[in-house]
DNA sequence: GCGCGACGGTTAACAATGTAACTATTCCCA
DNA sequence: TGGGAATAGTTACATTGTTAACCGTCGCGC
């Protein structure tokens, strides 16, 4: 019944990292989601855009897309909803007029102050499970690995008598 | 400008584990995707359950739910798709008419075994950046944080004071 | 053997996301 | 200085994901 070959072992998708990630990273996505979801309705884009401006102060929304990794129109539209809710304010930049200045307003402000340490304990719990060399091991193979994720470009299978 | 405080270090998302696991992921997923996307036309759900077919041999749709951790919404539309481009064949288990046992066609072992190898070149090509022990440990650590990432659930803020 | 709760799977309705085309503004240089 | 290329952001449309309701079948106690 298995798809056994000769040569090589068996491709086991629960092996396979890009599945174990993303797999992982939903779960523990979804947990943090809890947080800001059920109490402020919140998606993720939209605490990931406040959680810039709450860290870093105002900024235009490309500088948003460059430190969260979202596409320029899933931040546009995480502002349109927060601006709505009034958790940020939005008033075109004087010294160019395509940009417009993202910035938290004072009920977003305590929002954001409110989910923070919220997020903290779940991280907290997460790395709970990991001892100290252990999240050290893991903050350095997360550098090299965002390091080399960036360039993975398949040009040539290894086996392809895979079969 | 900065919404730091006296106590805690300022809360960065970059530095938020779910935050991390979620862009690498997604590009790790992208990356892999395109090797059955580009050449196949397979969806990540529809590879994901040739692949345990591929790997296990027949099942029912409920068993692909278990080894995928995709809901049955998503397989039950990846096997239909699957079904009317011939990669897999569906049949109804004479033993129990609710359920209907899924396999390759030759068609699909013949995609499944040409997919398999590229897909283990980008597993190698993403491991490349690490050594055999970081390896290793990446292993010890995903299989308890994936351990752990089943129960996270925020009680309890630590610093509420957080402002 | 029959009725009712559980199971396997599909369909339907809705929200979220990604891709591409588009608008408005600014930059830059011929 | 004026006109194309680049930038910032939005809108429109197709795809995907999520949730809930649903249908047929089975297991089981009565």
């Amino acid at each position: 019944m298995v798809a056994e070959t000769r040569a090589a072992p068996a491709f086991t998708i629960e092996q396979f990292l890009p599945f174990r990630l993303s797999v992982l990273s939903n779960r523990l996505t979804r947990a943090a989601a809890r947080v800001y979801s059920r109490r402020f309705r919140l998606s993720a884009p939209e605490w990931r855009t406040m959680a810039v401006l709450g860290r870093y102060g105002a900024m235009n929304a490309n500088s948003v897309v460059d430190r969260t990794a979202m596409d320029k129109v899933r931040v546009s539209r995480a502002v349109a909803r927060l601006t709505a809710a009034g958790h940020i304010t939005r008033r075109i930049d004087p010294t160019d007029h395509r940009r417009a200045i993202l910035d938290l307003t004072p009920q977003g402000t305590t929002t954001y102050q409110q989910i923070v340490p919220w997020l903290r304990a779940v991280q907290d719990e997460i790395l709970a499970a990991l001892d100290d060399s252990e999240r050290h091991a893991l903050e350095t193979m997360l550098a090299k690995l965002e390091q080399t994720g960036t360039t993975i470009t398949p040009t040539r299978a290894t086996a392809e008598s895979d079969d």
